[in-house]
DNA sequence: TAATCATGTTAACAGTGTCAACATAGGATG
DNA sequence: CATCCTATGTTGACACTGTTAACATGATTA
């Protein structure tokens, strides 16, 4: 039996990465991945200064995640501009309805984000990929007028998920305005983005 | 010393209410609100069958206060429908700055919302509002074109209000793209509005 | 008056994040 | 090679959490 583990730390954020889409951030504990990994539930802090240290570095991966996934969507190379853009849409908005969790934590709070600069990092870079398509797709707007645009379409479809995910109008089979709409737009996510857009 | 309190519920959920806004949901325990309301650990449990079924009715009841301050923005009898949706709009997003944990928590997958019918109905509510605008913004629209155009609407005022919140994106005096944007969008919310919805 | 029942209490359980003190092993240094 | 240092592990403990079971009280009602 070896006394140390030789690759905990990994071990540690990739295990937190599935419990943490499992079952959300706040039912996962330290002490749990610390016994998936066969480990004393004191030796993540060798690692980790705290929990929200761990989960820190989890949000990282996903946002990590998020933005190759746009940005694979971004350079088919057979797609248009226009249609690069609405991909990266529906990519974007399927991540956040398919890793529900993990999306969940990234936009968490309870993650002090201005503590964890590589975590920054990751989030900034994921905002820079919706920049490239949309300077392609406006040609000669202003900087300031680009990263308004780049607002402008981010939050729509960051609220779109968060509407979406939200089982308090995600009630496509009762009869209610919001829970019609909803499995409409939900069942055909590009159509709504043309229509949202004008493109 | 009287047995019997009197108005505990009533109570406990005020109370709730106030430190789910000041240290946020997650933070918040059911011992702490107990002691606050001078009574036994578990006294809360003749009320509530969980702490999740407290955090229901919190929840619920930030629906129902969002959706007072929507009718009311609504209701200016001095503003036209253009600009009594641009008031609803700006009242939403300062709402979701303003009672930044409260919104979280209203948004919170942590309560399984189907169950809790009461909460159900104070949400769906509050998008109700917004139909009524969108309605007289737009005479004529069919039923269907309505509901996408509401879900389209709060998806971008919500989808606002979760960046705006993020301190991952909101670095106003960093020289990043993002962070500028967002400053100049946090500025001046009614502009941004107007140049989204092209109104 | 007596009994019922909603509403309170106390004690306990299993689980949590975290810290202090101690143990080990592998690499650096003499 | 022997020694020490340091990174990394363990054990034990503390204070806290949600929750349940068993018991106490007191207001309503038969």
């Amino acid at each position: 039996m070896k006394y140390h583990h030789g690759n905990l730390k990994e071990e540690l954020i990739s295990s937190a990465c599935i419990v943490c889409e499992a079952d959300g951030h706040d039912r996962m504990s330290l002490r749990s991945i610390a016994k998936e990994a066969k480990v004393s539930q004191t030796a993540p802090y060798r690692h980790f200064k705290t929990k929200e240290s761990l989960l820190a570095e989890v949000s990282s991966r996903g946002f990590i995640e998020l933005k190759e996934i746009l940005h694979n969507a971004n350079t088919k190379k057979t797609l248009s501009t226009r249609d690069k853009f609405l991909e990266m849409g529906q990519a974007y908005i399927e991540f956040g309805l398919s890793k529900r969790n993990t999306y969940d934590l990234m936009h968490s709070s309870v993650i002090d984000k201005t503590q964890f600069p590589e975590l920054l990092n990751s989030a900034v870079g994921t905002f820079e990929e919706l920049v490239y398509v949309l300077a392609e797709l406006n040609p000669g707007i202003s900087a300031k007028d680009l990263d308004i645009k780049c607002i402008h379409h981010w939050a729509l479809v960051h609220g779109l998920v968060g509407l979406l995910r939200n089982e308090n109008l995600d009630l496509s089979d009762v009869d209610t305005p919001a829970g019609n709409a909803m499995g409409l737009v939900r069942s055909d996510i590009k159509s709504f983005l043309i229509a949202a857009f004008e493109l």
